[in-house]
RNA sequence: GCCGAAGUGGUGGAAUGGCAGACACGCUGGACUCAAAAUCCAGUGAUAGCAAUAUCGUGUGGGUUCAAGUCCCACCUUCGGCACCA
C-alpha cells in the first residue's frame, strides 16, 4: 500500500515553524496555575549537554501533561548569562563577553526548540541584559536598606588563577570550584549578604512567621539527600560557652564545647593563632619569641594545608599563662595549635583527652594528662578514649549523671554562676558575593569622601557595564580601570566620588530569577504584586544535584529576605524539587570535552529525530538515577515510532475502503483502559520510563495478534479500535512524549486543531473486562502449577483445581497438607511437611 | 568519622510482601533477498535434560513470614554531601 515512511526530519519541521508561528498551545487554566521551572541554564559556547535535554524533556512532559488537565502552566526558559566562562574567553580571544554570550544564547535557543520543548518564549530573560540587572542591583539596594548586605574586611577566599574572591560554597576541598586551584586566604574589605540571619524561624515585618533554612526544609517537598545536604551545609550544633578565667588577670577565655558533660575531664585550654588573647596578653607570654614563629608558620599555609586531616598535630604551651576551670576551680596550661579554627565558635576550646580523640592525639603528643569523667553506661570503660555519651564519673555534685542531664544541669549551672551559657553554632558563614571581575552585575554603590558609602539611587539604576574595558584580571576589579565608570558624582552632595568596582557574583542573578518571570516586562518593579500573586511560588523545579547548597540555599535566602520586607506572601521558592540523574559517557565516565566523549544532541536528531531522542532519554531509567549513555540503544525508541507511524497510517488506509467496524474486541479495549490508567499515574509520578514501556506494551498487543484485518496479509495482522476516539486516546497518551509525531498523525486523522487542545482521556473501568484469571499454585512457596480460571470461581473450586494438579500432587505426595493460603485471585500456597 | 542514596541477566532497567528479569538494546536461529541492509517470526538468567521438568539465582551473613529483590538486624562495596566544626 502506498503509506509513506516516518520522516521525523520533515515532521518536526514543520511543527516546530507552526509552534513558533502560532506559540504552543495552551489550556484555558480552569483549574488554576502550576508553574514547572527548569534551572535555567548557563549559555556556554560547546551548547546543549544531553543532560539538559533529559532535564527539559521531563518538564515539557509534564507541563504539557498539566495543561491537558486543564491547568494554566507557566513554563518559562531564560539565561544565567554573567559568569566567567564567557569572559576568560574574551582574554583569549578579544572577542567582547556580550557578544560571545549573544552568539551562545542563540545556538541554545536554536538546540533548544529543536527538540520541540512548549516554552513560553515571551518570558524569556537573560541575566546579563541591563533590563535584568537593573533589578539585581535593586535587589542589592533592598538587602542593603534594611541591613542585609555589609561591607567588611575579613580573611576571604582568593583563586588566584581566577584573580576573585570566592563564597566559601564556591570551595570545593580547598580549591576553586571554576579553575581547580588551591585557594589563599586573604584580608580584603568585601561585600557580604547577611544570609546568618535566616537560619532559625524570624517574624516579617507585619509579624508573620518566616520559616528558617532549616525548618522551612520541612515544609517542602525535596530530595531527602537535597535536604540532608543543606542542613550538613549549615551545621547547627547545640553546645555551651564556658568561661575560663586566665589566671593574674582580667583577661579570660570563652571556650565552646559540645560536651559540657566532660568538663570535669578537661586538662588544657586550647586557642586558635587567630585568637585575639594572643595580642592582649602578649607581654605575659614568657615565650612570645616562639609563639610569634608558630603564628607566622601557620599564616603561610592554606587553608586546606591547614585541615588536612590525619595530619599531626602541632602547637605551643602559652608559658605563663593558665586559664581556671569554672566548675572545679583547677588551673590548666593554656596551648596556641591551629588544629582549632578562628573562624568556627569562639576560636577557643578545653582539651579533654580522654573523650575526644583530636584532644587525646594532642595530649599525647604533650604529654598532658587524661583524666577520665564519663563511664559507659553499665560498662566498665576499657577504651583509652571513649567519645560516646555515658555516665559521669568523678565530677563533684553532677556525678552519676546521664550525659544528657548532666548538660542541662551543668548549662543550668554556667548561667547561675554568670560562667557561661548554652550556644548554638553554625558552620555557615555570611555570603561574599564581591568579584573582581568584569562579567557581571556592578553593585551600584559610591564612595564619597564626605559621604561615606553611598547607594545608587533607584532612579539611576541601571549602573550599566561600561563596554571600553579591559578584562584581563589583575586583582582589581577591571572596571575600576575604566574612567568613565570609576570617576562619579556622589548622589548625596555632588562632589567627586567613585563607584564600587566589583561586580556580583553570579549566584547573586540566579537567586531572584524565577520572580521575575512572573512579569519579564515590567519596568518600574521586578515583578508586580499581582503577578507574583498569581504564578508564584514554584510549583514544580527540576535541575542538576550540583546546585544543592550553592543556588538552591541562595534563593531561598532571598525569598525569606523579599517575604520579611513584605514582597512575596510565601518564604519557600521552591514547593517540589527533583534532580535530573547524570547521564555518563558510554565508556561510563563523565561527558568532557577533554575525554572527546561528549554526545552532541544535534547529531542524534539529525540521525533519529527529536521525537526518538526525547523518547529514549525518558526511557533509559528513572530521571532521577545517574545513567550511562548508549546511543545503539536508541534505534529501540526510533523504531517505536516507526510503528506508531505505520499503524495509524494503516488504519487511516483501511477506513478509506471499508466504512464497517472491524475493531478490537474486550481485551484491546481493556489494554487501552489499563494503559490510560498507568500512563496517567506514571506521568504524575515523574515515572516516563515506565509510562514508555506501557505504551509498547499496548501497541504489541494492538499489532502482530488477533483477527487478521481485511488487506494485510503478511503482516502479523493489526487491530483497529471501533471508535475513532480509543484510536485518538492512545495518541494523546504518546503526546507529551513525541509531540511532533503525534501533532502530524493527529492531523492526518482529519483534525483541524492541534492535538494540544484535546481532553486527556479518563479510564473507563467498566471497560476492564474481567479476563481469566492466573493462579500461581506453590507448594511450600515453590511455583508448581499455573491455573486459568474464570474470573469468578471461588475459593473452594480453586483450591480443588489446586489439588488435583498432576505436578502439584507430585510434590505433595507423601505428604501432609497443613495448611492452605489462598490470596483471592492471585495465588494458592499449599503448605505440606 | 558523620549524613544521604544505591547494589537485580551480556547491557539499560521492571516488579501494591504473592510467577524475579516487564519493556528495550544486544545476541542466536529462521523467513524474505542473487546478496546485504531494513523488516517480520521464534528463542535468549545459570546448570542438567530430547522434553515435561528439576536445582540454583536480586552485594554478603543472619532473622521475621505460608511466601522476601521488597520487612528487621549485622556487615561489604559503589556513588554524592560534610568533615581537626570542638
Amino acid at each position: 500500500m502506498g503509506k509513506k515512511n516516518y520522516c521525523p526530519k520533515m515532521i518536526e519541521a514543520k511543527w516546530q515553524k507552526k509552534w513558533e508561528k502560532d506559540g504552543h498551545p495552551k489550556s484555558r487554566g480552569k483549574k488554576g496555575k502550576y508553574y514547572i521551572l527548569d534551572m535555567f541554564p548557563y549559555p556556554s559556547g560547546d551548547g546543549l549537554h544531553v543532560g539538559h535535554v533529559e532535564n527539559f524533556t521531563a518538564t515539557d512532559i509534564y507541563a504539557r501533561f498539566m495543561r491537558f488537565l486543564g491547568y494554566e502552566v507557566i513554563h518559562p526558559m531564560g539565561w544565567d548569562a554573567f559568569g566567567l566562562p564567557a569572559e576568560n574567553f574574551a582574554i583569549k580571544t578579544g572577542i567582547h563577553p556580550d557578544k560571545k554570550t549573544r552568539e551562545s544564547i542563540k545556538n541554545f535557543t536554536r538546540q533548544i526548540k529543536s527538540i520541540g520543548l512548549s516554552y513560553d518564549w515571551h518570558r524569556e530573560i537573560n541575566t546579563s541584559s541591563p533590563e535584568y540587572y537593573r533589578f539585581t542591583q535593586w535587589m542589592f539596594l533592598f538587602l542593603y536598606k534594611n541591613g542585609l548586605a555589609y561591607k567588611k574586611k575579613a580573611k576571604v577566599n582568593w583563586c588566584p588563577s581566577c584573580q576573585t574572591v570566592l563564597a566559601n560554597e564556591q570551595v570545593i576541598d580547598g580549591k576553586c570550584d571554576r579553575s581547580g586551584d588551591i585557594v589563599i586566604q586573604k584580608d580584603l574589605e568585601q561585600w557580604f549578604f547577611k544570609i546568618t540571619d535566616f537560619i532559625e524561624n524570624t517574624k516579617s515585618k507585619t509579624g508573620k512567621k518566616i520559616a528558617g533554612l532549616l525548618s522551612g526544609l520541612e515544609t517542602i517537598d525535596w530530595p531527602e539527600s537535597t535536604k540532608a545536604a543543606q542542613r550538613n551545609w549549615i551545621g547547627r550544633s547545640e553546645g555551651a560557652e564556658v568561661v575560663f578565667c586566665v589566671v593574674d588577670t582580667e583577661e579570660e577565655i570563652r571556650v565552646f564545647t559540645t560536651r559540657l558533660d566532660t568538663i570535669f575531664g578537661c586538662t588544657y585550654v586550647v586557642i586558635a593563632p587567630e585568637h585575639s588573647l594572643l595580642g592582649t596578653l602578649k607581654s605575659t607570654i614568657a615565650n612570645y619569641a616562639e609563639v610569634k614563629k608558630y603564628l607566622e608558620k601557620t599564616k603561610k599555609k592554606t587553608d586546606l594545608e591547614r585541615t588536612e586531616l590525619n595530619k599531626e598535630k602541632s602547637g605551643v604551651l602559652l608559658e605563663g599563662i593558665e586559664a581556671v576551670n569554672p566548675f572545679n576551680g583547677e588551673k590548666v596550661p593554656v596551648y596556641v595549635a591551629d588544629y582549632v579554627l578562628g573562624t568556627y565558635g569562639t576560636a577557643a576550646v578545653m582539651g579533654v583527652p580522654a573523650h575526644d580523640e583530636r584532644d587525646f592525639e594532642f595530649a599525647k603528643k604533650y604529654n598532658l594528662p587524661m583524666r577520665k569523667s564519663i563511664v559507659p553506661i553499665g560498662g566498665k570503660n576499657k577504651e583509652k578514649c571513649f567519645t560516646e555519651d555515658g555516665e559521669v564519673y568523678d565530677s563533684g555534685e553532677f556525678t552519676r549523671l546521664s550525659s544528657a542531664e548532666a548538660r542541662e544541669k551543668m548549662a543550668a549551672w554556667l548561667k547561675k554562676e554568670k560562667l557561661g551559657r548554652k550556644v548554638v553554632n553554625y558552620r555557615l558563614r555570611d555570603w561574599l558575593i564581591s568579584r573582581q571581575r568584569y562579567w557581571g552585575a556592578p553593585i551600584p554603590i559610591i564612595y564619597c569622601d564626605i559621604c561615606g558609602t553611598v547607594p545608587v539611587p533607584e532612579k539611576d539604576l541601571p549602573v550599566k557595564l561600561p563596554t571600553d574595558v579591559d578584562f584581563r584580571p589583575d586583582g582589581e576589579s577591571p572596571l575600576a580601570r575604566s574612567k568613565s565608570f570609576h570617576q562619579v558624582k556622589c548622589p548625596a552632595c555632588g562632589k567627586k566620588a567613585r563607584r564600587e568596582s566589583d561586580t556580583m557574583d553570579t549566584f547573586v542573578c540566579s537567586s531572584w530569577y524565577y520572580l521575575r518571570y512572573a512579569d519579564p516586562k515590567n519596568t518600574k518593579q521586578f515583578a508586580s504584586k499581582k503577578a507574583l500573586k498569581r504564578y508564584l511560588p514554584v510549583d514544580f523545579y527540576m535541575g542538576g544535584a550540583e546546585h544543592t547548597v550553592l543556588h538552591l540555599l541562595y534563593a531561598r535566602f532571598f525569598t525569606k529576605a523579599l517575604a520579611t520586607y513584605g514582597y512575596l506572601d510565601f518564604d519557600e521558592p521552591f514547593m517540589k524539587l527533583r534532580h535530573q540523574g547524570m547521564i555518563l559517557a558510554e565508556d561510563g565516565q563523565k561527558m568532557s570535552k577533554s575525554k572527546g566523549n561528549v554526545i552532541n544532541p544535534d547529531q542524534i536528531i539529525a540521525e533519529f529525530g527529536a521525537d526518538s531522542l526525547r523518547l529514549y532519554e525518558m526511557f533509559m531509567g528513572p530521571i532521577d538515577e545517574m545513567k550511562v549513555w548508549n546511543t545503539k540503544s536508541i534505534i529501540g525508541l526510533r523504531r517505536f515510532l516507526e510503528k506508531v507511524w505505520n499503524y495509524f497510517n494503516d488504519y487511516i488506509e483501511y477506513k478509506k475502503k471499508y466504512s464497517e467496524a472491524i475493531g478490537g474486541g474486550e481485551k484491546q479495549l481493556s489494554s487501552l483502559q489499563r494503559t490510560i490508567e498507568k500512563v496517567t499515574r506514571d506521568i504524575t509520578d515523574l515515572k516516563f520510563n515506565t509510562a514508555m514501556s506501557q505504551l509498547m506494551i499496548l501497541l504489541n498487543e494492538l499489532k502482530g495478534v488477533g483477527p487478521k484485518t481485511a488487506d494485510e496479509k503478511n503482516k502479523g495482522g493489526e487491530i483497529f479500535f471501533d471508535k475513532k476516539e480509543d484510536m485518538e486516546s492512545m495518541l494523546i497518551l504518546l503526546s507529551p512524549f513525541a509531540p511532533h509525531i503525534a501533532e502530524e498523525i493527529w492531523e492526518k486523522l482529519g483534525n483541524k486543531k492541534s492535538i494540544f487542545f484535546a481532553e486527556w482521556p479518563k479510564c473507563d473501568k467498566k471497560k476492564i473486562t474481567k479476563e481469566m484469571m492466573k493462579i500461581v499454585v506453590q507448594v511450600n512457596g515453590k511455583v508448581r502449577a499455573v491455573l486459568t480460571l474464570a474470573a469468578e470461581t471461588s475459593e473452594e473450586e480453586v483450591r480443588q483445581l489446586a489439588l488435583a494438579d498432576q505436578n502439584t500432587r507430585a510434590h505433595i505426595a507423601g505428604k501432609t497438607v497443613r495448611k492452605v493460603i489462598y490470596v483471592s485471585g492471585r495465588i494458592l500456597n499449599i503448605v505440606a511437611t
